[in-house]
RNA sequence: GCCGGGAUGCCCGAGCGGCCAAAGGGAGCAGACUGUAAAUCUGCCGGCAAUGCCUUCGGAGGUUCGAAUCCUUCUCCCGGCA
């Protein structure tokens, strides 16, 4: 069978930038790219609508609180995730292995159980069982069910759920029933890098259209991610899009990017967005403060989204102030921008053969004291 | 006019002789946030030369070693009766 879901692109083996397209059951997507997350079917605040008009090109939902509410039955019969959410354009669901790490359930060899976050019931999630939920929610690239640790851990627990994601790695292919749907591996490891290198060889070797770096972004320093990343990738067949879960900060996506990482996804742009934080060329900064309360110019005057094009930082910071629903929707909409347009501007400098300057440029201006 | 209740920090509101610069909210200010338990959470929030000192609990006076807390009186609110 063909794959459903395959990546084409400047490969060069091992690390670089590298700009590619992900081909879907529902649309190329450019790489490298930043999917917004809409763990519940939302990206919150936002509509379809919204997300056309920004140019995201794929978007991300969630296994867990999906099969919760309003389950996957639900989900299913209104179209899956594609008719229910109105969103015409790619998806890729994440297993509900982030969950497994943030609300911390009973984990054992076979799965593991949540109490509900809604009601408190008792969940089974199994790789097994992860996998269908996702091809109930239609998702074009599902992931598998994975164990991530916070960091700092020790050895033997970082090495416990990099092998325990290996073995329902595979558990998750075997459950496969629909050819439609790509389902991508995920590697773990935490920072160490032998134990990274064996998830990567490991993991390829199952033959995964696509693979995700789990498991960064959750606390270890930067230049560790990036020793993490480098490891990775060599590990990887350059034929195959390098998805790194969970991260979305400039700094964090440049540094990623120039290691020749294609696909992520973080709920920073959109979270700090509901918190009053707007991303920015020189620095992110807070829309609540008190020092734009007269001020008449726009977060960035350089930034061309809707936002910006039209309304004040003063406006803003008295959305925020008090409390109106605008505030958050405005700068979820320019945060998604600022992200979606880093990614624009990161791949035309890699068509260009520059990205090295552009990365520099990008970062020395966010630096403070610059 | 009489009887009863009340006035607390920016606002609401606890306190009812010492452990009170005074609970708790709210507002204000600052910060955190990375495959979303997150429109959430944290810190500060009378003043100062600051392990202490000063000024605050409607105003004035008093009792007491000590008062936001007790007494007297004044002002203003809120009920009830005339």
């Amino acid at each position: 069978m063909t794959e459903p879901v395959s990546w084409t692109g400047s490969a060069d083996p091992g690390g670089g930038p590298r700009i590619g397209t992900l081909h879907t059951p529902r649309g190329d997507v450019p790489t490298p790219a930043f999917m917004p997350v809409g763990t519940r079917g939302t990206v919150k605040t936002l509509g379809a609508e919204d997300l056309e008009a920004l140019g995201a090109d794929i978007v991300l939902a969630n296994t867990y609180h999906l099969m919760l509410r309003p389950g996957e039955d639900v989900v299913a019969s209104l179209g899956e995730l594609h008719g229910f959410m109105s969103w015409h354009g790619p998806i890729l669901t994440d297993s509900g292995g982030y969950q497994v790490f943030s609300l911390d359930p009973d984990v054992d060899e076979d799965g593991v159980s949540f109490r509900s976050s809604y009601d408190g019931s008792t969940v089974r999630l199994t790789p097994e069982r992860a996998v269908a939920i996702q091809e109930r929610l239609g998702s074009d690239i599902a992931m598998v069910l994975d164990v991530l640790v916070g960091l700092p851990a020790p050895h033997d627990r970082v090495a416990d759920a990099m092998y325990r994601t290996l073995r329902w790695a595979k558990r998750s292919q075997s459950a496969q029933r629909r050819d439609d749907r790509a389902l991508f591996g995920i590697i773990q490891g935490g920072t160490d890098l032998e134990l990274r290198t064996i998830s990567a060889t490991e993991t390829a070797a199952l033959g995964f259209p696509g693979f995700g770096i789990g498991g960064l972004a959750v606390g270890e320093k930067a230049q560790d991610r990036n020793a993490v990343i480098d490891t990775v990738v060599d590990a990887l067949p350059a034929t195959a899009p390098r998805y790194v879960m969970g991260l979305g900060d400039t700094e964090g996506l440049l540094d990623a990017i120039v290691r020749g990482c294609d696909l992520f996804d973080c709920v920073i742009p959109t979270r700090l967005a509901r918190h009053g934080k707007a991303l920015h060329p020189d620095g992110d900064i807070s829309m609540k403060r008190n020092e734009w309360r007269n001020h008449a110019g726009p977060i960035d005057d350089e930034c061309r989204c809707l936002v910006c094009g039209r309304y004040t930082r003063g406006y803003l910071r008295h959305l925020f102030n008090t409390g109106e629903l605008l505030g958050p929707r405005l700068l979820t909409i320019h945060n998604l921008h600022y992200t979606l347009e880093l990614l624009r501007r990161a791949r035309t400098a890699i068509a260009d053969g520059d990205f090295a300057s552009f990365r520099d440029v990008v970062v020395a201006r966010r630096a403070p004291g610059r």
